[in-house]
DNA sequence: TTACAAATAGCTGTATACACCTAGTGCGAA
DNA sequence: TTCGCACTAGGTGTATACAGCTATTTGTAA
């Protein structure tokens, strides 16, 4: 809470804080919130309180949570507040369609050589998988790990159009795989989960975009097959 | 300018107008004003004189406008003002390859069959292609054929996601083609639009899902290609 | 007891005053 | 004349009062 505003004047040198980064401050941590179902789908989120939290008046945490609206990840309602959506099994179906076909895109598009920093990035998140496979389930951390990697991924693509919409779509469906995930087998899942990030790793060494891509479509895929079992209606 | 107030309280049968309404009368009138180079790149729009124009506060014009800002048509500099984004080539390049991979998704992902009213509709807009043939350069009809167009093709899509998507890349490209267009040969670009409108029309008669994202695909290319022969530079 | 209407608390939407930022102008010194 | 600095006009950013909407509660009559 109060440790928002002590980063306030954070990486910018002690100068005082642009609106831009007010922004991004803002709007980085409720949708990470979000994410991490820490405001679970239905929460009703009230511009007062965010304003007071965040140690400003309503007016900039307006702004965010319009673009939070325009992302499809809440709706605000007159008279009511601004409500974190519900998971949507068809809208599920049509993003993860069209996921499935970005991520194809990303060898075709990104003629780029993968930075090292990113290797060596993957290489760690594989190692936090590890460690979930043998703890007991803690949803948030597997969570923040599918936020670190899509992130990651996000840095393979030189198309700064794709990597604008994978990054929205994204983060408009994540939640609701969570949501399911309860109802799914753990181990299997995180098992999945490692096995993505060393396929990637993998095709990355040998510089095969391509093969990145269509790593990510089988995960993708998988996770749709897996909604698929639990929800058999359209 | 005075209409919009007339306007206000159109298709509500006599009721106010909602907040919603108020909105997307606001957004698709600085939109299509944008689109249809009323409002060229580089012009510095003013938030006081806009909120005149259609008779309310600074805050919902500051809402359409920051909408705007996310879809990448304007940019909002502090004490200037808002300014329509300039064309910006490497963008276009980036933003045509994905609109044409997702053309192609348009018959994979939209197994719907088409209603006959778009079939109507894309005669209708063949009709306007033709006089625009036969009259001289009229940017501004051309302009509003093609965002006719889009709309038509956006109905054939089953998709909201991609439909969505579609919509954003378009909009935020048809300004820097249409930038472009006085450099290259009027009746060859109004006779391919025609061409393409044609070629849909055959292939919607089919029920040619597939057929009609690839004459699209087809359509952007050459715009592409088009472009290309101006300007070499990446 | 139940049904319904009115009052109400609390929220978002809007208007507006003020703070802050930017570009340009004009004055004064070199 | 030219350079540089202070000033200023006019813009967006923010805070806030108030208007309008919604769900709930409360009171009253059947």
């Amino acid at each position: 809470m109060a440790a928002n505003k002590e980063s306030a004047r954070s990486g910018n040198r002690g100068k005082r804080e642009t609106q831009a980064d007010r922004f991004n401050r803002i709007y980085k941590t409720l949708r990470e919130r979000i994410s991490l179902l820490e405001y679970p789908p239905g929460t009703v989120l009230n511009e007062g309180l965010l304003s007071r939290e965040f140690g400003v008046s309503r007016t900039p945490v307006r702004s965010v949570l319009q673009r939070l609206g325009y992302e499809g990840l809440v709706t605000t309602r007159n008279g009511i507040g601004t409500i974190v959506t519900e998971s949507d099994v068809k809208t599920f179906r049509e993003v993860y369609a069209l996921r499935m076909r970005l991520a194809e895109d990303l060898g075709v598009l990104s003629p780029v050589t993968p930075k090292p920093e990113v290797l060596e990035a993957l290489r760690d998140l594989r190692k936090r998988a590890r460690k979930l496979t043998r703890a007991g389930k803690d949803y948030k951390a597997y969570a923040r790990l599918c936020n670190a990697l899509h992130e990651q991924l996000l840095e393979l693509s030189g198309n700064a159009a794709l990597r604008e919409i994978t990054d929205l779509l994204y983060y408009r469906t994540s939640r609701m795989w969570l949501t399911f995930l309860p109802e799914s087998d753990w181990k299997e899942q995180v098992t999945a989960l490692e096995n993505e990030i060393t396929d990637t790793i993998r095709a990355l060494e040998l510089e095969d975009m391509q093969g990145v891509g269509q790593v990510r479509r089988r995960y993708l895929y998988r996770v749709l097959k897996t909604i698929g079992r639990y929800i058999t209606g359209d």
